[in-house]
Parts: C-alpha cells; structure tokens; sequence
DNA sequence: GTCTATAAACCGATAGAC
DNA sequence: GTCTATCGGTTTATAGAC
C-alpha cells in the first residue's frame, strides 16, 4: 500500500465520516464521498468493497484518532484514589478531558456526532463500537464508583456511568437544540468550561463528594 | 375528510413515523412506507403532497399524541413548590412522569427515538420542534429550579434543565447499547423504576436536596 | 490505482383510469 | 380516494480502458 492510496483511503474516509455523521449511512450517497473526497465513484468500491464497509470503517477510524478514556487511565493509577481529594480530583478530570477531547479543536467536528449516530442506527457494527470503544471507559467508571462508594451495588454503579455519559452526550447530539434555547451561535471556550464545572459538581453531589 | 380517508392517513403516519425513526428521513422510501400501511405508493403525495411533509408531520403526531409536560404542570401549581418536601416531590414527579410516559406500554416505541433522531438530522423542521415540543418544557424547568435555589443564575439553570435532558434521553437514544453494557434483553418495568430513583436522587443532591 | 461509461435497480412524483 | 403505470432522475456496483 503506497503512500498515494493511503492518501485516497483516508481522504475517503475523511470525507464519508463527515457525510455519514450529518445525513446517515443511508442519506449519504457514494458519488457525494467521491466528490468530496476529490476521486471517483469506483474508488470506494475499489478501497472498501462497499459503502456499508466504509462506514464501519469511518467507525474505527474515530475509535482510534478520536479515542478519549479518561476513567481508564485513572483507574490504572489506582493510589490516587485513595484520597477523598484524589476522588474528587478523579472525578473532575474525568468529566474535564472528555470535554476537552469531544470539543478539541484538532478533533473533527464529525467524530462524535457520527459516534452517538451509529449509537441510534440499527447497524451490524454497533456491537463492535459498544465493545471497543465504550464498554472500556464504561467498565473503568462503574469500578471507579464503587471504589469510591463500597456500599453502592453494581446495578448502581452502572446507571451512575450512564448518567455521567448522558449528561456528556447531551451536548454532541443535541447540539443544535441547545444552541437554539441559549440563542448562541456556537459553544465558547468559557461556557464548555462552565458546562464541564457543572457537571462535575453535580456528579460529585450525587456521590456525597463535595 | 371521512373516516377512511382519516384511517389512511393516520396509517401512513404511524407506518412513516416507525421507518423513520429506524432509518430517518433520507433513508426512508415512500414505497416501504406506502407497503407498510398497506396502500399504494401515490397514497403519500396525494395526502400529505411530499415526502417531507409527511415526516413534519410525523413529528407533529409525536407532538401532539405523546407529550409530557410535568414541568409546565408543577410550574402552573406554584402553591406547591412553597415547601422543602414540595419541591422534593415536584422533581420526583417530573423525573418519573417523564420516564413513565415515554416508556408507557401504549405509547409507540418509535415516538422517542424519532424525536431525537430530529434533533440530530439537520432539517428545515428542527426549529419548529425546538419551539413546539421541547422549549416550554425546558423554560417550565428553568423557572422550577430557580425558584428552589434563588441564588442560581440563569446559565446554570439552564445546564440543571440539560442535564435532565442527558439524564433521561440517554435511556432513549442509548437503548441498545445500554441493554448490551447491561447484558439485558429489555428494559424492565422495575429497572425504570430504579433509574428514575436514581436520576431524581442525583438531580435532588445537585440542589443541596435531600 | 484511477477513471469513464454503463448496467440494473431503485427513487420521488405524477398522470390518468376507475 | 385509491390504484397502476410510468416518467425522469438517482442509486450502488462493476466492466474495461489507461
């Protein structure tokens, strides 16, 4: 594979990965990723064997370049937690880098809508991305959790990560909405920071960590 | 418009509103559409004079048949947010209204996944909803949380309302992943039981409410 | 590997019979 | 109001030239 295929593959994916995140597998066509991607029509076929490979293959993509897993990493560093400040710590930098991550100016603006996408479609390859990229990060918080609350049972732990994920996700995939309530035109610097702020603090309440 | 006519169109909404939400507005044909109410493909035009006239319509249908608005009631009632345990009840009731009416045994399980699936496919009906459907309830939770904590500005009440929003939606637009993470089949009754508990507590504690 | 041309199927919308 | 037939356009996928 020479470097001017690895171009055309990932300028492919590049642009079917924006595509696919605003209109869907089904409303993107495969003339509209050619074009945008500068080639022709038989490429995908020629790359990827079909449009519905190159949209898992967008899928992976983002697991990759995009992946954020925070609460693994402090999970691994399990002497900070000791501390009521490490777990306060924790929790903040958790909440933190995924902000920071999701909305980084380096991060495509596509990578995380097309991720919570494929979490509505009906796909094959949303057993994968579950397995891969969110069972890890979502298996490391719940352990977190109940290192920081023994009392709190499994069943708990779970809907605590589901609630932090929930109240992440909101702001990817109802971006649009959002702003439209807050009449802004886009999410500042400041008020993802303040979001961050806030989730954390809420966070922290429910687990008595104040 | 006699009844026939009314049975037909409200066969063809609820057969677009179900495919819609399943494979959205581009991914939708006006023929699996027309099969599945058991009509014919002209059916659609003749009735609703497009495509996406239909699926405008499809959200007003979810609108209008399967609203909920426990915040504007509890707001409309102030006399009841007066005390401490009125206000621990009003979020409660809200939290578990919500999860009650949107996974309530008649109403249609594509009602949901449709709504937020439009919050997220840029459409020229996006706007309308906002306005309609999701507006007055998030103004009705903003003004409820305001008048529990007074000192709070109105930004952060703003991300109380979204992270209400997150914390319900979630169990929407996630269903599948969650029942993966969860190694469940489906949601039972006494598990949304548990996660409306859950949610209202965490939401409560975020306001110094216990 | 890249590209044009094209095949075969499908799309939304509509005309016209009943 | 319902339905079939059909128009004009687009879709994915591929064959074959270079």
């Amino acid at each position: 594979m020479n470097t001017h295929e690895l171009d055309t593959k990932t300028a492919l994916i590049q642009a079917a990965g924006e595509l696919f995140a605003q209109h869907g597998l089904e409303g993107t066509s495969v003339r509209a990723i050619a074009e945008k991607a500068s080639s022709n029509i038989a490429a995908v076929n020629y790359h990827f064997g079909s449009k519905e490979n190159l949209y898992k293959e967008t899928l992976l993509y983002v697991a990759r370049y995009g992946e954020t897993y925070p609460a693994v990493r402090f999970w691994k560093d399990e002497t900070r937690l000791q501390t009521r400040e490490g777990q306060i710590e924790a929790i903040r930098g958790i909440v933190a880098e995924k902000f920071r991550v999701i909305f980084a100016e380096n991060t495509p603006s596509w990578f995380w809508p097309l991720m919570l996408r494929s979490l509505l479609d009906p796909s094959p390859s949303l057993a994968e991305v579950v397995q891969n990229v969110f069972k890890p990060e979502h298996d490391a918080i719940t352990q977190i959790v109940r290192h920081i609350k023994p009392e709190m049972d499994e069943a708990t732990a779970h809907l605590w990560g589901f609630l932090l994920f929930g109240a992440v996700a909101i702001y990817v995939f109802a971006r649009a909405p959002i702003l439209m309530l807050l009449g802004r035109q886009d999410y500042s610097r400041e008020f993802l920071d303040s979001v961050s702020d806030f989730v954390s603090n809420a966070l922290l309440a429910s687990l008595d960590l104040r």
